[in-house]
DNA sequence: CACGAGACCTGTTCGC
DNA sequence: TGCGAACAGGTCTCGT
């Protein structure tokens, strides 16, 4: 589940509480219990558990996908990859099956890293700048402006699907939420990305942002069975969409492979530019 | 520099 | 019903 917005809205409900269950700001770490090393990718597991235990949840934060949580004396980043996400529970709750990372917290309270997959790591820093050197621009930032998002299509000779992909290029969407910015901007996944005009880019940039937006505003996007509470699924244009018809024009859309994810449009909404 | 393949993993769904 | 293949929200590394 976790594009941008999936990790935002996960965020703020550990913030500010959700379902009946309150935040966790200020709440003391007792112990850690890591069920599957791997998850862990810094520091190794002695000095892991040693340097969390008492330490304070000051705040939660995000940059692109990355989840940090702020503690008194560090910051536990967690990215969640394909299938991870993070629940709140009662520290007498019979552990999930597939649980990975899991704090206990002052007020018999839990938080646990669920991740099927196994894809997903944690990493327990002082400083954690240096993951997020070579990410790209935050596309709901200030600084994330057309002129300069023009400027860099122009100079990279890729596809606009993996481009956008690309979190050193724009940091934070990921296949859903590129499928439908790509619709709403009415640009086909293929397109050169140093051939659109200033036009087309600031029709791409709003449609970055107006999509990963609307995706906050639904709670993101429930599929399968991971990650429920978000309803943006029931406002797909285009993923998962195959054979349906487009809700512009009609058409049926289509899914083809573009560097090896599933990618859905629309050919007549999204037509290929000339010269690809 | 750009691209494709393979790896890391488990679970669900689809076709025969 | 059973079983293998394809597929899944992500990212890294390696070879061409």
């Amino acid at each position: 589940m976790p594009e941008l917005p999936e990790v935002e809205t996960i965020r703020r409900r550990l913030q500010d509480g959700y379902g009946g269950k309150p935040g966790l700001v200020g709440r003391q770490i007792q112990r850690a219990e890591l069920l599957w090393a791997r998850t862990l990718a810094e520091p190794d597991p002695d000095e892991f558990h040693y340097r969390i235990q008492g330490q304070r949840i000051l705040d939660f934060d995000r940059r692109a996908k990355y989840l940090s949580i702020r503690l008194s004396d560090d910051v536990l980043v967690l990215h969640l990859r394909m299938s991870g996400d993070l629940w709140v529970e009662a520290a007498t709750d019979e552990i999930a099956p597939h649980h990975r990372l899991v704090l206990y917290l002052e007020g018999d309270m839990r938080l646990a890293f669920n991740d099927p997959r196994k894809f997903g790591r944690a990493w327990l820093l002082a400083d954690p700048a240096g993951l997020f050197t070579g990410l790209g621009p935050e596309p709901l930032s200030e600084d994330f402006e057309p002129q300069r998002f023009y400027h860099s299509l122009q100079q990279r000779r890729r596809r606009l699907k993996p481009l956008l992909l690309d979190q050193h290029f724009i940091a934070g969407l990921g296949n859903i939420y590129t499928d439908e910015a790509l619709h709403l901007a009415g640009l086909h996944p293929m397109t050169m990305a140093n051939c659109l005009n200033y036009v087309q880019a600031e029709r791409l940039w709003q449609s970055i942002r107006r999509v990963l937006q609307e995706g906050i505003r639904r709670n993101g996007a429930s599929i399968d069975w991971v990650y429920r509470g978000g309803d943006f699924q029931n406002y797909f244009q285009v993923y998962q969409r195959v054979d349906q018809p487009c809700y512009r024009c009609g058409t049926a859309i289509v899914r083809t492979v573009v560097g090896q994810r599933g990618t859905h449009f629309c050919p007549q909404c999204q037509p290929v530019e000339p010269g690809d």
